[in-house]
DNA sequence: AATGAATGAGTCTTCATTCAT
DNA sequence: GATGAATGAAGACTCATTCAT
C-alpha cells in the first residue's frame, strides 16, 4: 500500500515538474497534486530534490526496460539498435512529460541530479560501444564517439520536448538511426538496416 | 568609469557563478565579491538573472571574436575551421570559469537564459553549414548534422568543465576537429586537414 | 481554531496599526505582536494591506451592528438616530484603537483602503437620507448634505482620535446629534429630540 | 538665483506629487523632474518630507493670498465670504495639481504634514467665526460648526480632486456658499447673498 | 500513519541619504 | 555649487521543513 501511494506521488510529481519546471515547483504544489499531506511527502522523500531523483530513476528504469525488451527481439546488433531506438522514441512520444523530467528538468535539479543525468547518458553510450566489435580493421573511430552521439540525440530530444513538439519525436527514427549506425556500418548498410524497421516513422522523417 | 565598474562586477560574477553555480549564488555573494553595494548592483543590472545574461553575452562575444579572428587567417574552409577551433579550445583552457558560465550555468538561468544558450549554439551550427557547399554530389547529410555536432561538442566541453578537467580541453582539438570535418571531407581529408594544424594538441589527444 | 487564530492576529494588528500608524508598521511588528511566524501571517493575509483591510472590515461590521441594534430600539426616526449615534460614540470611546484604524489609518492604506473608507462613509450618508422623507414641502436641502455631515463627523472623530482625546468622544453626542438632525427638523425639534436621549453626555458637551 | 532654482524644484515636485502620490514618489523622481542633481535637492530640502511641506506651504500661501485679495474687495462679511470662496474655487479649478498636493497628498506625508494640514483648516475655521458677530441673540451654534464646515468643504474638494473632476469645482460655489452662510444668516439671506455673486457658477451648480 | 498549521531563515529589491570629485 | 555614483539599512515575501495532534 505504502509503495503504491509513493508511486502515485511520483506520478503527480512528474506531471508537475514537467509542467512548471523543477525550480518553480514547490513542495506544496507537489502535495496538492498528489493529494497527500506535507508530512506524508517527507515520509516518502527526504526533500524536493530526492523526489525529483526518485522520479527520474523510475522514468529511466522504465525507458531502459522498454529498450531492453525491444532489443531482445532483434538478432543482429543493428537490428537491436533499430528496435530499441524505435520503441524508445515511441515511448517518449507517448510519455512526453516523463521524458521531459528525465531529460530536461533533471538538469536544473542540483549537483546530484546532474550527475545522475550524465551517468545515464554514459551508460547509454557504453551500450552503443558494442557496435565497435564488428568494425573493419582500418576503421578508427574517435574515443568519444558514443558519448557525442548519445548526447547529440539527447539534445535533439531535449529540444523537441522543450518546444512542445513531442508528437514529432517518433519521426526522428530515420535520422537518429543513421546518426548512430553510420560510423560503424557506413552509410549504405546503415540506411538499409534502418529501412528494414519502422516503415511508418521513416516515411515521416 | 561606470563601464569599467560594470565590467569588474561582471568579472566577479563570472567567477562566483562558475564556482558556486548560478542558483546557489545570491545577490549578496555577488556584491561581496565585486566589493560594491547592493544598490550599485541593481544600478548595473536589473536583477540576478540579467547579470548572468550580461555575463554570458560578454563571454560569448569574446569567444566569437577569438574564433572569427583566427578563422580570418585561414584560406580554405577546413583551415578556417581548424584555426577557429584550435584558438577557441585554447581560449577555453585559459578561461575555464568564463566557459563554464556560458556553457553550463546559463542552462540553469531560467527561460531567457536557456533561449540565449540555444540561440548561440544554433548560430554556431549555421556557421558550420558552409561545409556543405563543396560537398560531392552523391553525399547526403542529415538535416540536423551541424546542430548535433555543435551540441555534441558543447556537451563534451560541458563535461570537462564540470569535472574540473579544463586543462585538457585544448587536447580535444584532434578529436573535435575530425568530428566536425569528417562528414564533409571524409576521414582521409579530414585527418590531413587537422594534421596541418595544432601538431602539439593532436599528439596529446 | 484557525479562525480564532486569525482573529487574534487581527486584534494585535489593530493595536499596532493604531499605535504606530499603518505606514510605519512592518509585517515583523505585526507578527511579533501576534506572536506568530511570518509564514503564518501570510497564511492569514496575502500581505500587509490586506491585513489592514480585513481589520477595517471587522471594525466596521462591529460598529455597524452596534448602531443597527441601537436604532432598532427607537420608534421615530430622530429617536433611532439618537440611539444609534449615542451607542456608536460610546463604543468608539471604549474602543479608540479600533476606531482609529477604521477612521484614520485606513486613509494611508493605499487606493483600495481609501475606496473602502469612502464607501463606508457613503453608506452612512445614504442611511441618513431617510430624514428627508418627512421634510416640509418648502424646505430644500443641498444634494450633498448627508455626505458633508457624515464626513464632518468623521473628521471630528478623526481629530479627537488623533489627539488622544478619545474619552471625550461620547460627550460629542449633543453637538453631533444637532448637526445631523437640525437640517431636517429645525433647531427646536432637533434640540428636543436630543434632550430626550443621553442626558449624561449632553451635560458634558 | 538660488531662490529661483528652489522654486522650480517646488513646481516640479508639486506636479510629481500630484500625479504619482507622495508615498509613491521617490527622490529620484523629483530630481529627474526638476532636472537637478540629488545633491542639489538635499541642498534645498533636508529630505523628501520637507520638500512636501515646503510645497504645501507655498500652495497654501498662494491660496490664502487669493482669498484675502478677493475678500478685501467686499464690503459686508457675506460679500467677503462669497468673493473669497468664488476666487478660491476658480483658483483650484485652474491649479488642480497644487490643490491636490495641499489637500490630498499632504495627508500621507507623515505626522508633521498632517499637523500642518489640520492647522490650515483650523485657521480657515477661525476666519469663518467672524460670522458669529452679527448673530441674532437667540441663535446658538454648535462650538465646532466652523471646523465641521471647513472640513466638509475640504472633503468635497478632496473628492473631486481625487476623481479627476477638478473642472467642476468652480461650480460648487452655490452649494458651498450656502453651506457656509446658512447657519449665520438663515436660508433666505444666505441664498440672496450668494445670488449677488458668481452668477455663472451658480447656474451650473 | 497521516495531517497541515506553524515556523523563520533566507532572498530579492527599493530608496533615502551621503560624500568624493 | 553642483553632481550622481555608491551605499546599506530595511522591508516584503517565499517556501522547505518540522512536529504536535
Amino acid at each position: 500500500m505504502e509503495e503504491h501511494q509513493r508511486a502515485r506521488v511520483l506520478d503527480a510529481a512528474i506531471t508537475i515538474f514537467a509542467e512548471q519546471g523543477y525550480p518553480a515547483t514547490t513542495v506544496d504544489d507537489l502535495v496538492a497534486a498528489a493529494k497527500i499531506g506535507v508530512g506524508s511527502f517527507y515520509g516518502f522523500f527526504s526533500g524536493k530534490e530526492q523526489c525529483l531523483l526518485a522520479a527520474c530513476e523510475r522514468i529511466i528504469d522504465e525507458a531502459r526496460s522498454v529498450v531492453v525488451a525491444a532489443a531482445s527481439e532483434g538478432t543482429s546488433w543493428p537490428d537491436q539498435v533499430c528496435l530499441g531506438l524505435g520503441r524508445l522514441l515511441n515511448w517518449i512520444g507517448a510519455e512526453p512529460l516523463a521524458a521531459r523530467v528525465a531529460l530536461v528538468e533533471i538538469q536544473t535539479g542540483g549537483a546530484e541530479a546532474i550527475a545522475r543525468y550524465e551517468e545515464t547518458l554514459t551508460t547509454a553510450a557504453r551500450a552503443l560501444e558494442r557496435g565497435r566489435e564488428s568494425l573493419p580493421r582500418d576503421r578508427r573511430l574517435p574515443d568519444s564517439l558514443e558519448e557525442t552521439t548519445v548526447n547529440g540525440i539527447a539534445w535533439l530530444l531535449h529540444r523537441r520536448l522543450t518546444m512542445g513538439e513531442s508528437e514529432s519525436i517518433p519521426q526522428l527514427f530515420g535520422e537518429l538511426g543513421e546518426m548512430i549506425l553510420e560510423p560503424y556500418l557506413g552509410e549504405a548498410r546503415a540506411t538499409k538496416a534502418i529501412a528494414r524497421h519502422a516503415p511508418i516513422e521513416h516515411r515521416g522523417s
